[in-house]
DNA sequence: ATCTATTTGTACGTATGTATT
DNA sequence: AAATACATACGTACAAATAGA
């Protein structure tokens, strides 16, 4: 009954309509600067607005929320709001982009061996004194040597934490979004698949020393000092996990 | 009418139904394995299974398509299909992330310096001939220096241009991936923002310079010579580019 | 604490569009 | 060219959530 083109007359090539809504709003978005917090025209509004049914909408709306760019509550007052991406679902994305490309842990190794050391550099003499404690707090979670393998993947996860700590404190947010993101990968590798397996406490007794040595010319805000403990190891971690390196397939849906 | 909790037995926590729908046939598809191309039950099963409205359905498939985890396909034989993430929803999403995230060029490049030396150093040796001339072709559309703005706008998105397709080229998918995005990043501050305004000449000459001496390293397969210019063309670049280091707010929406 | 108003969320039936055979 | 099998869109009715009186 209503095959008036709608939206907009510009080029809808072949989106789907909600698809086009979902465009539209981002544009408008964009446009009037809006910022986390935000309101967004009302569905009733956008029904009229576009001239187009409720679920259409609402799919335009599920869209832009499933990106992460909205918030959308009910009740009076309610609506949708505009949001930050989070870096959780940012990472989950992306994370999806890489689940057919089976990645392997030493194309992971290799970046974090570039950018590892960079960062700690950044970090150094610039950690606050609790984020001091915090990580010091991690590393007390692997004091000791591992008795069983469910520990051993434990402290696995529990030195990931660490990295992602310092990942989360980073000055360049992309440098930190990626390494957080890489850590995560591990993390998640380290649960689903066996890859703790052959207990390399060799890895775990040496990298706990690493990381209070690193530490330590953090807290000095001797940058270069740190640089070079971080790198080396890395470069450590990088070659011992060489071992276990069977091309990894799947498992990464969030 | 209908009360009955459905979707799944397991904590359904805080999540819309939609998002439930979403999340059970992504751990479907985990769970079974599909590959790309695989075809998922149509709307009528799906409705069927999980005793749901079309509508909700719909959403859930929205939300799937939105992650790029499905394509679907209207007519006879068709339906959803488990579909690989493409690298340009994966750079999109992610962008978003950043959207707000106030970036500094020098962000990019502080991880431009550290990735793409390491990049050159892989390829070297390993570029099909056809890659080659692909990257001389590029070359080659900024071969005079510029006379106009808009001339000197589009030599700098041609020069990102050919990190693009080195990164298309990386052995390493995370490596690719993120040199790629962020020349992407670059490319779109390029275009929105006034960022080639200062006619930087000295870095359009002198980057070309690199890229053919690049190229000629690349191709016979010397790694350090390849990582050494690449290395130094991207401190360059860095040093340039924080002339014009206004903190970059926005724009990113694709 | 209960009600009420507001706004999103879910359901369902029908009609329309579209690509394959 | 027509039939078919599917997704896409519409409109209404009703349910759930939340803030405020």
């Amino acid at each position: 009954m209503d095959n008036t083109p709608p939206v907009t007359t510009r080029s809808d090539r072949r989106r789907s309509r909600p698809e086009a809504v979902a465009e539209e709003l981002k544009s408008l978005m964009v446009r009037q600067g809006l910022r986390p917090g935000d309101r967004l025209p009302g569905e009733a509004e956008l029904i009229e607005h576009f001239a187009m049914a409720k679920g259409t909408i609402r799919e335009a709306m599920r869209i832009l929320e499933t990106q992460g760019l909205i918030r959308t509550r009910t009740g009076p007052g309610g609506g949708s709001f505009v949001a930050e991406v989070g870096r959780d679902r940012a990472k989950r994305l992306l994370g999806n982009y890489f689940y057919f490309h089976d990645l392997r842990v030493d194309d992971i190794y290799q970046l974090r061996c570039l950018l590892e050391p960079e960062l700690a550099a950044d970090l150094a003499g610039r950690l606050s004194p609790e984020v001091l404690e915090e990580l010091r707090a991690i590393t007390r979670r692997y004091d000791a040597p591992s008795t069983s393998p469910e520990e051993e993947r434990d402290q696995h996860v529990a030195s990931l934490e660490f990295h992602k700590v310092l990942a989360r404190e980073a000055a360049n947010p992309v440098l930190g979004f990626m390494l957080d993101f890489l850590a995560t990968m591990l993390s998640d590798l380290t649960v689903w698949r066996a890859l703790y397996a052959p207990a390399n406490r060799d890895l775990w007794q040496s990298g706990r020393d690493s990381q209070l040595r690193l530490l330590a010319a953090m807290e000095c805000g001797d940058g270069a000092e740190a640089r070079r403990i971080m790198a080396e190891h890395m470069t450590r971690a990088r070659h011992l996990m060489a071992a276990q390196e069977a091309a990894l397939a799947s498992d990464f849906l969030g």
